[in-house]
DNA sequence: TATTATGTTGTAATCGATTGCATATAAACC
DNA sequence: GGTTTATATGCAATCGATTACAACATAATA
């Protein structure tokens, strides 16, 4: 019911002026430490509380952080968003959180929306591939002041931040796995390759190939979701080939999960028929008891921390150059029971 | 580089003033149609934007909610903030993250801080069983214009309204359930029964004993951490009993599977000698390949969808007497293999 | 022609805090 | 005692938008 106490009833109260009130309250020594002290009991007397929303229409500062992510409720992202809460709370930043859904259109909608609200900055997973074309995002760009930080799917844009693992590594390592347990048809389930994660991992997958004398063979890779149901689909692709592949290398850990339930269904075994490694390391490729997923892990908290780091040290640059820092951290293959044949592996 | 244009700028563009322009984006009847028109347009050829922090000062209206989990890496509650965010984003508002990791001085000053950048509404799952006690949420109280919901973890606070899942008949079901398998005896794994969601799950498990003629033990009744180490410790409390458990419902997901980690380790069969059932349909109960577990599907994307209807409710009411709603969503069980010894079951 | 109504725009206060500049008081110096 | 200097506070503009009220011009009416 009753209103919330400014400087101007502390000021009134005291027969003092908002300015000097304001001075007290914020330490500076202009003022003299009786009336600050005087100042700063009656705030607390009178429950004072700074409005944020004043300060920042002063300041031009929110204080806000905008993360647009395809969607919240996977692992990986949510850890990402606690690592980024987690940074940016103790320095006074409060987290919004997007979700893009993949929808190109939603994705400009709330970049604009955010810009709107006037956060300090926004870190994002890109949903579209074709970023440069969105108007929002260029206005974005443009406005040098609000610093982006793209983390895991990125765009490479110069004078952009982004955060990412090395994916090249994570496909590499995964591929090379596979072909040390003696695997010598490696089937690849893919994405869309416009996004460079996916085209990443695809690099190291045909690397690991080649550098390890094994022909590329365009038939074994699949462009396919990131889901269980997508999984099963591209599966079934593959054992109907007249020579299916001894392995899977998936993009995801979901697809994984889909190719293995197909896989099994079909009369195969893993990993002795065929070896299966996933990516992303999501909670129920350990949990699995009879075949636990070979997966990749991408490290989210660490990747939600490191970008959080990044705008900091963006936002705290008064400098006339702008940083970019283009952060890659490794990827840890984790090895399980889909593709482990010989035990000493 | 250069500035945002403000309705000062397309004003003195117009030789009119910032009132008349805003008038006119404001679509208001008072201002010519000519006029209108020219404002509109000069507006979209500058670029202009509405800052929302001048209009949410003026108006006191942030279009900001906060919600305040333990965790947000965690499918339930991530699930629960993806149905609020899909909710609140089409009715203009943003969503702010908070975590707590259960630890009562970080909610309450997550609370405080939440209440001083001017959200217009908390939505919260509570760390603190005792929260009355917290100084800033007696200020929230207190201040009836800023609703609070409270969402799964609720404290019965007259006047507050809440959307939770019915825990009573959660705990019922789950326990009929193993009553109806043959298990005579069967443990509990609860938490801290400060909380509503676990006194609740505890009774009704209670409840369903004495219903079915089932003495109640209370030595079969342990307080659990909700993670899988304390899962497996206190199973392994129970299997060192004189006579063991033929069951075990387990207030947590989490729990249960280390649970069922400890008694397959010591030897025993899932569901033959001893049944499982979890509470919150974890993605990974439904993995597990051997033994998928039982649990208690809680609707989190609805809940979430709910609470922000009821937020929405709450701020749009103008009247004097403030609603209060508490919506109780039916749970519903999953029955899977760790409990299922009957075929037909 | 004087008066009222109508439509359109301007004036200025407001939301709450910050800050450059001016000013008043008191102390210090010659 | 008069002038300088330090200290403490006030004045007023600013951030960007909204809005009650005033004011003006024009058209309609008596």
């Amino acid at each position: 019911m009753k209103k919330k106490t400014t400087i101007y009833d502390i000021a009134e109260k005291l027969g003092l002026t908002a300015a000097t009130v304001s001075r007290a309250l914020n330490n500076n020594t202009k003022i003299s430490l009786n009336t600050r002290k005087l100042v700063l009991d009656t705030a607390l007397e009178m429950n004072y509380e700074q409005n944020k929303l004043a300060l920042a229409l002063k300041s031009g500062k929110s204080y806000n952080v905008g993360v647009i992510v395809p969607r919240i409720d996977s692992n990986f992202f949510s850890s990402v968003i606690r690592g980024i809460e987690e940074e940016l709370y103790p320095k006074g930043y409060h987290v919004i959180i997007c979700q893009t859904h993949n929808q190109e259109n939603i994705e400009n909608e709330k970049i604009n929306s955010l810009v709107n609200v006037q956060v300090d900055g926004i870190l994002m997973s890109i949903s579209n591939a074709n970023l440069e074309e969105n108007k929002g995002f260029n206005k974005l760009l443009k406005n040098k002041k609000t610093p982006l930080v793209f983390f895991d799917r990125k765009k490479d844009i110069k004078g952009i931040s982004s955060v990412t693992i090395d994916d090249f590594k994570g496909g590499y390592d995964a591929t090379k796995h596979l072909l040390d347990q003696g695997c010598k048809r490696i089937a690849h389930l893919s994405n869309d390759r416009n996004f460079e994660i996916f085209r990443n991992r695809y690099l190291g997958y045909k690397q690991a190939l080649s550098d390890n004398g094994i022909e590329f063979d365009e038939s074994l890779v699949i462009e396919t979701q990131s889901n269980v149901l997508d999984g099963r689909r591209v599966a079934r692709l593959l054992l109907d080939m007249e020579t299916p592949p001894d392995a899977i290398f998936s993009s995801s850990d979901f697809a994984a999960l889909g190719a293995i339930q197909e896989i099994k269904e079909s009369g195969f075994n893993i990993p002795e028929d065929i070896c299966v490694v996933g990516f992303s390391n999501e909670p129920f490729t350990r949990f699995m008891e009879l075949t636990a997923i070979t997966t990749v892990d991408q490290f989210p908290l660490e990747m939600g921390r490191t970008a959080a780091q990044v705008f900091l040290e963006e936002v705290s640059n008064t400098g006339d150059t702008k940083i970019t820092k283009n952060v890659v951290l490794t990827p840890q293959l984790i090895i399980r029971k889909s593709s482990l044949k010989h035990k000493e592996g």
